[in-house]
DNA sequence: ATACACGCCTGCTGGC
DNA sequence: TGCCAGCAGGCGTGTA
């Protein structure tokens, strides 16, 4: 399922590709695919076709192309979706291709960008773009300049900035922690407060600071909570240069969910393995209908303000 | 406002 | 061998 640092790579493989692009043809293989198209603003189809793609950008977990037009095609990956880039002619397993867009660039001529989806959580959309609250650029993008730079696809406007955007404020984070009861998971994994981390990353964030996902927020204290932030970046910014070493530029097989498994996990997944740090087995625990996991010893729950023994 | 359950989806795995 | 429950799990929606 991709993360953040997944969809990042995907993104960096996508931009050269469709930056300046023009879109000659598209393709709904699968009108679920759609679910979070609002079409009262015209089909799908339509408000591509001809159009130009000026650059690729993230936020977290979604990823938006600006248009020409002033919308942009925006998507989510969801557990299992992939953008690959493709020639024209691509033949192959085409079982979970659900949207197909041909384009036409002024350098690398045409090419063939699919939206392969095997479970169908995740979705394309043409959506309009609203300024951003704080005047600064919407989301990650290597392209800085055009109408589209302060700008956020109005079904991603409510998802918080992630932990890698210059534009993140770490104050606004430690007072969100300070100011929920719920445990210290569920806070990462609302992309209300912070975007961009998923189960896996936040077990792995946990493990690193030793702290356990039922801590209520509000017992970390401000020091902890910056820790906490700190082995976020850490542990998204190591995926993220781990993933992003394996694809070619040219054509690029973006898969989301392959890289994971070149991580070098410590705590997701090893559930009646030795922790990493104190050799103790690791243990899952049912967590919000899917799992939680972490090592007994180092990641223990803490009466009140003790949270903050490392 | 916050918190939590649920539906959406397919394919693989393990138990009987 | 075949069937089915369980699992993977982000996000929008609905309810309290």
């Amino acid at each position: 399922m991709p993360e953040l640092p997944e969809v990042e790579v995907v993104r960096a493989g996508l931009a050269p590709a469709v930056t300046g692009a023009l879109v000659t043809a598209v393709e709904v293989l699968e009108p679920r695919s759609l679910r979070r198209h609002d079409a009262t603003s015209g089909a799908f189809e339509a408000l591509l076709t001809g159009v130009r793609i000026e650059a690729a950008v993230r936020r977290g977990k979604f990823l938006w192309m600006p248009l020409s037009t002033g919308r942009a095609l925006v998507g989510h990956l969801g557990m299992s979706g992939q953008l690959l880039l493709r020639t024209p002619d691509h033949a192959g397993d085409d079982r979970h291709a659900r949207l197909r867009l041909q384009l036409e660039h002024p350098q690398h001529g045409e090419l063939r960008v699919d939206f392969v989806d095997q479970r169908i959580f995740g979705s394309m959309a043409v959506d309009r773009l609203l300024p951003t609250e704080d005047g600064a650029p919407g989301g990650f993008s290597a392209e800085v300049t055009g109408e589209w730079a302060a700008s956020i696809p109005a079904q991603v406007a409510h998802i918080a900035r992630d932990p890698l955007d210059p534009a993140f404020s770490d104050a606004r984070f430690a007072e969100a922690l300070a100011r929920r009861g719920s445990g210290v998971k569920r806070v990462l994994l609302d992309q209300g407060v912070v975007s961009g981390i998923g189960n896996i990353y936040a077990d792995e964030a946990l493990w690193a600071v030793r702290l356990h996902g039922e801590q209520p927020a509000s017992t970390l204290t401000r020091r902890r909570s910056r820790e906490l932030l700190n082995a976020v970046r850490k542990v998204l910014e190591k995926a993220l240069a781990e993933g992003g070493t394996s694809f070619d530029a040219q054509y690029v097989n973006v898969n989301g969910a392959s890289g994971y498994f070149s991580h070098s996990l410590n705590a997701y997944g090893r559930a009646g393995k030795p922790c990493p740090r104190c050799g103790t087995t690791m243990v899952r625990e049912p967590f919000m209908n899917r799992s939680s996991h972490r090592c007994p010893r180092c990641q223990r729950l803490r009466m009140s303000r003790a949270a903050t023994i490392a």
